[in-house]
DNA sequence: ATGGGTGCAAAGGTTTTGCACTCCG
DNA sequence: CGGAGTGCAAAACCTTTGCACCCAT
């Protein structure tokens, strides 16, 4: 499986006059071992020196990040002003959307799947003439834990006013 | 107008135990001479120092940035890197939404304004529990002038392949 | 008068770049 | 072999912070 990424990367690097490199490959399995995650260069360096003997330059994370994101590979999201890296699960012909749910207050990133957005691009081209490539959507706001703690936090403020 | 403008930060500041200062004033300023634009935190510094005498420092531009993002005066948004911001046109009763249309070659964005999210933001608080208190939806594509650019570069591309 | 606000300069964190060297195709 | 890729360190960039001083309320 993991073979496979690294054999379909290799073809799409291919086509565009880019190589296969032991450090694109390495790169790779560490995103195949750590589905769902959103990884930053910095995460993804540590995980390299920690399984690997190999030392390989932040530099290279950068630039191969910038590259797998390019072939569409990657799909990258910055948050909290960090950009961050997930395999990319959509197709051209098979778009698998979802858009990420960012708590104000604990920083958890969830994902919240829909398509709603494809109607949307249809209309943008028809008013605009923009033609939309890809898209990203995000929400703000409290998930439920933080919800809880804050009508916690506020009920105690309340107690000790009334002292 | 202007002035409906620093009244109403003054109220807003006063009830959060801030206060108003001639270099917020000036800031407010810069943003109602500037509608529609996304200003960035150092195009700001640079139109006071052009415009005014007084030297605001570049921190007390960030800091008030932060300030009045967080009082819901402007709204924020990160564009190529860089934090941007706006007179936050859209009030808790009336959410005047518009999303951002990036343009990948030129870098370009425009505003397309359209309510669809509002039936999603319910949708997830119904099925996760996060409660959405904002959103930014960005579309990355190519503006009409780009896509004629980038056809004829292909033309041209072609043409001399011939040769 | 007092706590919030400011200016300056220094520090912080992330990402990019220059250059000599390496290695894939 | 030649050009793409790499590692390292330095630089670039945007943003935040510490501190002494200032000024709205």
């Amino acid at each position: 499986m993991i073979d496979n990424k690294a054999d379909n990367l290799k073809g799409v690097l291919g086509r565009k006059n880019k190589k296969m490199t032991p450090q694109r490959r390495k790169i790779l399995d560490i995103f195949a071992e750590h589905p769902h995650e959103h990884l930053s260069a910095e995460e993804i360096y540590d995980a390299l020196r920690l399984q690997q003997e190999t030392s390989i330059g932040l530099a290279t994370v950068y630039r191969t990040l910038d590259l797998l994101t390019e072939l569409g590979v990657l799909s990258s999201i910055e948050l909290h002003g960090v950009n961050r890296y997930e395999l990319n699960q959509s197709t051209p012909d098979s778009p698998h959307q979802h858009h990420h749910l960012i708590c104000l207050r604990c920083g958890k990133v969830m994902e919240f799947h829909s398509p709603l957005t494809a109607p949307l691009e249809k209309e943008i081209r028809k008013q605009t003439g923009f033609h939309v490539h890809d898209h990203q959507l995000k929400f703000f706001g409290y998930c439920e834990d933080c919800q809880r703690e804050l009508a916690e936090e506020k009920a105690k403020a309340e107690t000790e006013k009334e002292e």
